[in-house]
DNA sequence: TCGTTTATCATGCACTCGCATGGTAAACGA
DNA sequence: TCGTTTACCATGCGAGTGCATGATAAACGA
């Protein structure tokens, strides 16, 4: 068995067990012997692949951006017109089912533990710019293409967009909303920038 | 010394030493010896008035709840239009000085530590409704008095800014905006739903 | 065939954790 | 004056922590 093995795949395997730690028992849990339990492997294993907790949690955390980007992207060349490429965006990032749920959780796990780890915050803040020029990209062509108001502004619409997406996250998973109620929710704003 | 101690007081005093150590360390370093450290005194002195750990991260949490709705009662008292209150009350939630960073710091991390944590989501659930109520309310005025726009649906607004506010916390304490940007993408956001 | 490399493991170390316990000193009521 | 109550403290225990280390086994090149 040894000499010959994959070591992304390993990564990626390790990186999959902090996830479901994470969204189980919540970061505080997250230790090098119950991710090894989590991965099947021995601890020694882990070490072998991450040399320290931190570099581990950092794994995790790039592994779920590339995962949600992955999700957005397939959503998104589904669509025809760019206000459902927004709306379809939109949703995907939202927790409307469990796996949308579980994503959210972990990305709510590391957006708070970012705000203590300047490393975790360098990697968040990674995808953020290309997901928001990506929104107001779609915004600007839905106003070309007059489906929404002309003389709002895409910029900070994208932001106000997302911004309410990441504070619908924290409200549902605090279990404010169901998830009929966040689609509402987000259809009722789009709705009200409508061209016309 | 003995007999005679303002156990109120005392509790307070452990709590404002949980938010510093969250503040400070995160909410991973929480830890009866270190909170009894900040608060200056003995474990055993801080295992008197706090049973378990939970409880006293419960201790805090409500300890939070009631420092932030203090802050907005008086902001929102001070105002003198509808229009003023909403705004008031959402600037006094963002991230704009110290002070507020520093209360956003910890109802981040409490947010996340509430998606694990039944008792802490029973706890975050309490003050929602309230300030919803709140919020919905004030835009109702605000449409009654002709400053926003008649036919938006004022709870769904209100629940839009909340979440958007939210958002910007979460994006804010990652390092994504400055407190200018903030400022004005409210403004432009409330400019937006004006009436005329 | 042998030595090197790759992958894995078991174990140990120093430390921290939450929590329980037994003791102590000060104030009060009787 | 004495015993009870209140407030506090020091200490110990078992468990778990991140990380380092030395051993081991399998595959390969020479």
């Amino acid at each position: 068995m040894p000499k010959i093995v994959d070591h992304d795949a390993r990564r990626r395997h390790i990186a999959e067990a902090v996830h479901r730690v994470i969204h189980g028992k919540g970061m505080d849990s997250v230790s090098l012997r119950e991710v090894a339990a989590e991965a099947g492997m021995s601890m020694g294993a882990v070490q072998y692949y991450v040399t320290t907790k931190e570099q581990m949690l950092l794994l995790a955390l790039e592994r779920i951006g590339i995962w949600i980007g992955e999700r957005v992207a397939v959503v998104a060349a589904r669509q025809s017109t760019p206000l459902d490429v927004l709306r379809a965006t939109m949703l995907e990032l939202l927790p409307l089912d469990e796996e949308r749920s579980y994503l959210n959780r972990i990305g709510l796990a590391f957006q708070a533990s970012s705000v203590v780890s300047e490393n975790q915050a360098v990697a968040m803040r990674m995808g953020y710019p290309v997901l928001l020029s990506f929104l107001a990209e779609q915004f600007r062509a839905a106003q070309t293409a007059g489906q929404l108001a002309a003389h709002l502004n895409a910029d900070e619409e994208a932001r106000i967009l997302y911004a309410f997406a990441q504070g619908i996250v924290n409200a549902t998973l605090v279990g404010h909303y169901t998830p009929e109620e966040v689609a509402a929710l987000l259809d009722y704003h789009l709705a009200r920038l409508r061209a016309g």
